[in-house]
DNA sequence: ACAACTAAGTGTAAATGTTACACTTAATAA
DNA sequence: TTATTAAGTGTAACATTTACACTTAGTTGT
């Protein structure tokens, strides 16, 4: 293996993806092959970082060798580093099998995005077994620390989305006003009344409507809106 | 050296610790001795981890051993993990002189709190040089990328305070209703203006009067308060 | 054509929170 | 007693938040 791309054997990143379906939030995982042993696992993509590459540089760099995501806008989000986050017993048949030194300590410092599923169907690199999309409602027992990790990650989502009142990205180009509202909810876990919601966006000049309408709806259909810049 | 005491020689902490002394906001720094070479450098507390220690126990230690600060509360902020990040000219020669392995990356995770100054004073540990409060306005180049730790970290100190205004551990039990807002003032950086501030945390029912005033004043007596539980 | 269904769309009043702004008061020192 | 200093105080205009229920515009099936 030429230096350039050596392993850090003791750094990892993992990363968190919030995937929003219109609907609801959901989080990436990987469920990996069954190796035998009945060890079939899940947990988030992630991996050791190389000699030579940031931090930033490997959290990207795994989404696409594990998931085949790529320009997904990562934010760094925590770094954990107990000596035995690794350690339970849960995860030592795997770590004897995958790593040099079972035992090593790892830090791991997990990134989070959030994406439009509809933009990002996640490909599982062949090694990796299957890359999945899980309700966040409904999230099974992870590898190693991940839960902790997912839980942290959706913590400083929602800080995050308090205090940026964005995330259209989230939404098509032409989104009517309901759409905008179920983001809001998703991410915030809280309803919100109608009526207050559309006087709040409109108020703030966040949107404005265009002309069209929804199509093949079977009810009257909502007006569309876009962006304001 | 035994091996609960050895080095992870690529993982490092630094403590970014902001300090209000009734007025402004100023952040400790650790200057080096001067061991020749025109090498009187500025820089955070901060130094690798132990092998066997978790990050939040390695930044409760350095801050200990660099400055003797004890039972600080430090909240993790941010994992700096460039590869170049200590590869500045600047700070080749100090490499040379306390790394086994200057040009090794090194990935830091940096801490940060808000302390009373009175309540702190930093004692430099004998090797470390001096440890120095410094008026946040002004601070001068640091070693390695501390400028921008130190840049981060008051971003998110704000951000912090934004969320959860709290922050009376930073007074004395009893407080001036003035010596409150310098408070705010001096971490989100902005001024207030008096009426509405006493109306706000006395609304919000945020402190309580006591009957006692102000001492050894020149002008009249502010009335004392304390938080209300 | 019409009835049944579905989600869209709409207004108002009360309560609360925010902002801008200037004079009087209570102490100390000389 | 006077000068100096910071403490302390009220109000009106404006903006934001909350709670709440009926009508409308389409589609589908008869």
């Amino acid at each position: 293996m030429s230096q350039q791309f050596e392993l850090n054997s003791n750094i990892s990143v993992d990363c968190v993806i919030f995937g929003f379906d219109g609907e609801k939030l959901n989080v990436l995982l990987i469920e990996e092959k069954d190796i035998g042993q009945g060890m079939l696992r899940k947990r988030l993509p992630g991996d050791l970082i190389l000699k030579n590459e940031s931090l930033d540089d490997a959290a990207d760099r795994v989404l696409y060798e594990l998931a085949s995501l790529r320009n997904v806008t990562l934010k760094q989000c925590h770094t954990f580093g107990d000596p035995g986050r690794v350690n339970d017993s849960k995860d030592r048949k795997w770590l004897e099998l995958y790593r040099k030194n079972p035992s090593e300590r790892v830090i791991t410092t997990a990134y989070y995005a959030l994406v439009k599923m509809d933009d990002f169907v996640p490909n599982p690199a062949s090694f990796a077994g299957e890359a999945l999309w899980w309700d966040i409602q409904d999230v099974p027992e992870l590898a190693f620390d991940h839960n902790e990790i997912v839980e942290v990650a959706l913590w400083k989502l929602q800080r995050h989305f308090e205090l940026n009142k964005s995330g259209y990205e989230l939404l098509p180009q032409k989104f009517t006003l309901n759409q905008l509202q179920q983001l809001h909810q998703a991410i915030t876990q809280e309803e919100l009344d109608k009526r207050n919601f559309r006087k709040k966006v409109v108020r703030d000049k966040l949107v404005e409507a265009t002309d069209e309408k929804q199509d093949n709806v079977l009810h009257k259909p909502a007006r569309l809106y876009r962006i304001k810049v």
